[in-house]
DNA sequence: GGGTCGGGCTAAATCGTTTTAGCATGCTAA
DNA sequence: TTAGCATGCTAAAACGATTTAGCCCGACCC
């Protein structure tokens, strides 16, 4: 309880203890600056000053409380060891889970980053583009978001729609992702499987599909136009409401029972339609999976609540995530060299309670 | 399709087009650094300036692409532009809702944000909060993020346990909260109303409930003791992933249908509990919201999408994630200014399905 | 014609590091 | 005796801005 040093005890000058500088390191111990540099760096050029000398100086920064300024450094080595993250918003959905994965990754390895929102708005972009260049930023990752033109800097794009030269895309593995659904509806026994699309501006639209109509085939299953609904949505892709999504899932469900044609599966461009779907379907009398399987696709929180749950393919949006940010650190490490174009993710299949055998094979 | 120039065609010098720095500029005009920053920083000092060498130094600036050099512009005037952001996770729910807001205003005031991910173990909190120091962030936000040793820097907590001495908590208006919903149930004609008590260690827990049993009393509602159950939940708050608090709540619904005293309502402490527990009625054969109806607590994504959607208080996390910026920016414009302890924000019913008036009143 | 004033600039210090190029000093070897 | 060479350090120049304190020059005043 009694204090061993009166100055904290008595309050005097509780302020303005300015941050300990390196210069004040080498003044306490009468060395120049550059020795206590070399020696905090254990920079190769150390070697040539003695242990002893070495332990006093971390000894006296220790006790002095040194912690080196990194916009010092940053200026000084033209290194900041951050990198900028452009996203529509961080949202409660895809954006945040990747950006989650990118976290993890980029701190593990001693890096920061700084986000920017850009809600969907060229202009926004653009500027926040800037702004993040100015402040040094060594790369960045782009998720969900659309962009023509060339980089100045190292970047990583996850769910882009294009190809950019030198930039590496992370993207989902479409072919897998369709084969698991499609593989596992048949093997329950599923001929007559209905299809909602995604939005035409969505970047995942066309290369699911076609995975799609390839796994048909090889399944053997038949794709009936009539029970293939193209979702409309916003404009730009995923970036509208997940209950506008929710919404239009239940609108249509509807459309599709109203087709008349039979099936007995359903498989969803993403959860929130799935969603909106299966409410379609219980309204009109039907169970599910007794009648009607549905399956998602993303595993989103919500899917797993439902009433059955959801089963569903799953983006690692986390994973994902990470190796974008790896993918970016490897680029910075190595400029100039073996960067992939494209890093393939692989989606798993979760089973829940929204899948079963078809009621009666007709 | 011609091109002026011959560089770009020929694609002679292309990489080493180093940044243009502010002495570039300024030698390009024949003037010195000097006065090429007065003009450009609009700095009071550049009145004695003559307005034709303002007009040359930006026309110059411009057609150089000069952008000033955040770094150095940093070190110098001792200023980042930059926060730093603590949470236990970029999950999907409350710290993403959160960080949302926070990113808005931030950005919108011309700051960044380093964010950084504790995962809510002590050493990793100690160590980034080491490092956004040495990164000389101006300012802290804590979300969801114990603290008990003072901070060294301007700082707002988001749901943070206790009070510390300078820094400002932004925390949801439990009373209005517990009025709202029980004011609801209350007025639908319920009277028996089962609670779910928060877990001994979560932030919100202790005034919450205080809340609720003001508010009872205020409308005249008894609260039944074997009606209220406490969720034991992980160790450190809301910490523990949801689809835990999800099983959590189905088991604890029927550890309430076990108790076997009648009751037509059920006020849970958030909102994944409220889902679990709708399951275990649903399951139990009972309707929601003829028989028994649920009101949640927090409106996360899901709730939108059950069936019956879930009547729920909706915590504005984005606001309170704008406001704890504007807090905190608050702050760093007039350090020993006026701040306030503690800043409250008023949450909102969002009425949904899974409310309606009570089976019968005996 | 000398002093003053103000207009239009600029030199130089500074922010806190890193890093290059060397400088003393003392010992060894020829 | 002296060149040579470690050894143990340091001076000073960056990095790219901002900012303080003037400088120079011509016009005006008396």
């Amino acid at each position: 309880m009694s204090s061993d040093r009166p100055e904290e005890a008595s309050g005097r000058e509780p302020k303005p203890e300015r941050r300990v500088r390196l210069k004040d390191v080498a003044a306490h111990l009468g060395l120049s600056p550059t020795t206590v540099s070399l020696v905090m760096n254990r920079s190769p050029a150390a070697s040539g000053i003695p242990p002893e000398t070495q332990d006093r100086v971390r000894a006296a920064a220790e006790e002095l409380g040194y912690r080196p300024n990194f916009i010092a450094r940053s200026l000084r080595r033209q290194r900041t060891f951050a990198v900028g993250v452009l996203l529509p918003e961080i949202s409660e959905g895809y954006a945040a889970g990747v950006l989650g994965g990118i976290e993890d990754q980029l701190l593990q390895e001693g890096y920061f980053y700084l986000v920017a929102g850009h809600h969907s708005k060229q202009d926004l972009l653009d500027d926040y583009l800037q702004l993040l260049t100015e402040r040094s930023v060594e790369g960045l990752i782009l998720v969900n978001t659309p962009m023509d033109e060339p980089l100045s800097l190292p970047a990583v794009v996850v769910a882009g729609h294009r190809e950019l030269a030198g930039v590496t895309n992370v993207v989902i593995d479409h072919e897998v992702a369709a084969r698991l659904a499609l593989a596992h509806l048949a093997e329950l026994g599923h001929r007559r499987i209905a299809f909602f699309k995604g939005h035409p501006h969505s970047a995942d639209t066309e290369s699911r599909w076609q995975a799609i109509v390839a796994a048909s085939v090889e399944l053997g299953l038949e794709i009936d136009p009539r029970l293939t609904l193209q979702l409309s949505g916003g404009t730009a892709g995923e970036q509208f409401s997940p209950e506008e999504g929710y919404r239009e899932g239940h609108v249509f469900g509807q459309k599709l029972l109203a087709v008349g044609v039979p099936f007995t599966a359903l498989f969803a461009f993403n959860d929130v339609s799935a969603i909106g779907a299966m409410r379609a379907i219980v309204e009109s009398g039907l169970r599910i999976p007794d009648d009607v399987s549905v399956v998602g696709f993303d595993d989103i929180l919500s899917a797993a609540f439902q009433n059955p749950s959801l089963t569903t393919v799953r983006q690692p949006l986390h994973e994902m995530g990470r190796r974008a940010a790896a993918e970016l650190l490897h680029k910075l490490g190595a400029p100039g060299g073996d960067s992939p174009a494209t890093v393939t993710i692989e989606p798993t299949l979760v089973l829940r309670d929204s899948t079963g055998p078809p009621p009666d094979r007709a």
